[in-house]
DNA sequence: TTGAAAGCGCTAACAT
DNA sequence: ATGTTAGCGCTTTCAA
């Protein structure tokens, strides 16, 4: 900036009010500066508008896995909303790890990104308590924190419990349950089992903890998952995956054994991913309130970053609601 | 960091070495520093840093959007090239505009990244020209660009001929291409469109311009496009789905009309969608190379960064190849 | 309408 | 082992 102002013979703030496009410069002298910017090949260094500013009009959306269409989906959703209030959306991984998460929130706080919406997993409620309180952030994700931060939720255990008590009540007696985590901590493996135990408990059915299959939440996992349960010839006659992803891996398992869905067991998911609805057959699921968890998001933290009154944290849980298709009966 | 220091008794300057690790600190000094660092709450800025430094240990990647599986899973393999050198990705969206992708080159040279890759759709080849050539930039994607820019594609002509070939190889005649513009500009629609004739022409197959459907890239958009040729009574024997996406809209609906897949109509795909092996039936795809292309741009980016001789921009292909499975005879 | 000065928070280089 | 100086590139404030 210093170069153009001396070619153009006129001092930097002069040059800086041209770039900004600022009123109080003579015609004239606009003319010579913008020449001497493209004689140059002037660039504006945002690293230093930042420290000046003190913002950067940018929100981080750290997630586990960039890879994950739930996320993918949610992102760019949250881009349009805060398009609209001129902010940009940039996507991050933590991996899913302690470190990852707490690493952005120490980015976030480090002033790179005005606000950052975080989806916890792995963190340790503990060590969030740490953490400044008025930073700029929203929680976002399955678990149920005792903190102080903002924390936008979906209904796991209520959503998992209206997955279950269908399959119960179109006759489903051994509902496999691919993903999750009976008597697990209050995690997404954990809560969803929780509303499949409620389920059972409420119809009166015992739960067969043979039924549970642990894993993680790739394709493969659900075909690995239904493929253990056949090899120890543990009968069933439902799945309810833990993400829609997870109940993609099975219907392939399922259908590699030749059982058909839904007449010989039905499927549901979780998510309700745009492609649940073109799967052959296609796939039941929770849809666990995509538009309104991304308004919710928005909303907490537009709040933040109007710098108002500093309301205190609030904790959101936005309703689930199952989503019948052809996987079930 | 100045509080800090009057804090501690200590210069900032010992600040900064403490918070930097660096070796020449007394303990006692460290302990003081670190007290006060705890008390203050002090937090690095890392905008100030940067200023400093001159780079920030991010790259970007600007993709049309940040649901699209084929660029979520891209990202995904990124971040783990990346990460094994220290640097940090970053997904952001262009919105597939000539505006969004300007934006996010911009945005790059302006420094809040130190590369930058891009996916280019929409822009115009002759802005990019004037660009500045040794920009830490990465472009990627489906167009061939006459830019002197770094560019790593995906062979979309031969893929797309590959895909076709098969098709008319095992008795197609009539191949509807879904997303495809036959004649169109050298994007990916015209490309893959090429590759679609060019395979028609080396079998001697007339091509019918009323096969090909075009559409934009969402689920529905493949969905609507295979009722739109029923509905017109168009008839046809097999799919070319410009993309894997594309193809389970497609499949959806060959479902619904109740045509078998692959005994009434096979269907090829394109990007070899990690969900492509789990549909039912499995869906026969092009793989674009992912693990090549994303090692080459991860090649090239760092050349860039290692700063040494700017070996001049490079054009690169990576080669696609045909994967059968269960949507095609 | 334009400019000079000061400083955002940090760190490399050079003292001490 | 610790401190001083200077400056990264920008913009706010105040003066001309």
């Amino acid at each position: 900036m210093a170069d153009v102002a001396r070619s153009a013979g006129v001092s930097t703030m002069t040059v800086s009010n041209v770039v900004n496009g600022r009123p109080r410069v003579g015609a004239a002298t606009r003319e010579r500066v913008l020449a001497a910017i493209t004689a140059l090949g002037y660039q504006v260094n945002l690293a230093a508008r930042h420290l000046r500013a003190g913002r950067t009009g940018v929100v981080g959306l750290a997630v586990p896995e960039l890879e994950r269409p739930y996320f993918a989906q949610l992102a760019g959703r949250l881009a349009d909303l805060f398009e609209a209030h001129g902010l940009r959306i940039v996507m991050e991984r933590t991996g899913a790890s302690r470190e990852g998460e707490l690493n952005a929130v120490a980015f976030s706080r480090l002033r790179m990104y005005d606000g950052l919406i975080l989806s916890v997993v792995d963190i340790d409620p503990g060590e969030l308590s740490r953490l400044n309180t008025d930073a700029p952030v929203v929680m976002i994700g399955e678990r149920a924190l005792p903190s102080r931060f903002d924390h936008v939720m979906m209904d796991n255990v209520g959503g998992a419990r209206e997955a279950t008590a269908h399959l119960l009540a179109s006759g489903a007696r051994r509902i496999a349950m691919i993903g999750g985590e009976l008597d697990g901590p209050a995690n997404m493996q954990g809560l969803r089992a929780t509303g499949y135990a409620t389920a059972h408990r409420e119809a009166g059915v015992p739960v067969d903890p043979a039924l549970n299959v642990q894993c993680s939440f790739r394709l493969q996992d659900g075909y690995d998952a239904i493929r253990s349960l056949l090899d120890r010839s543990i009968s069933f006659d439902a799945v309810f995956a833990l993400t829609d992803v997870v109940a993609m891996g099975a219907l392939r398992a399922l259908a590699d054994a030749e059982l058909r869905v839904p007449a010989d067991v039905q499927v549901i998911g979780f998510d309700d991913l745009d492609e649940a609805a073109y799967l052959v057959p296609s796939l039941s699921s929770i849809n666990p309130g995509h538009d309104e968890m991304a308004a919710a998001i928005t909303a907490r933290l537009l709040a933040h970053l109007g710098g108002d009154e500093p309301v205190g944290p609030q904790e959101l849980i936005v309703p689930a609601r199952l989503v019948l298709r052809g996987t079930t009966r």
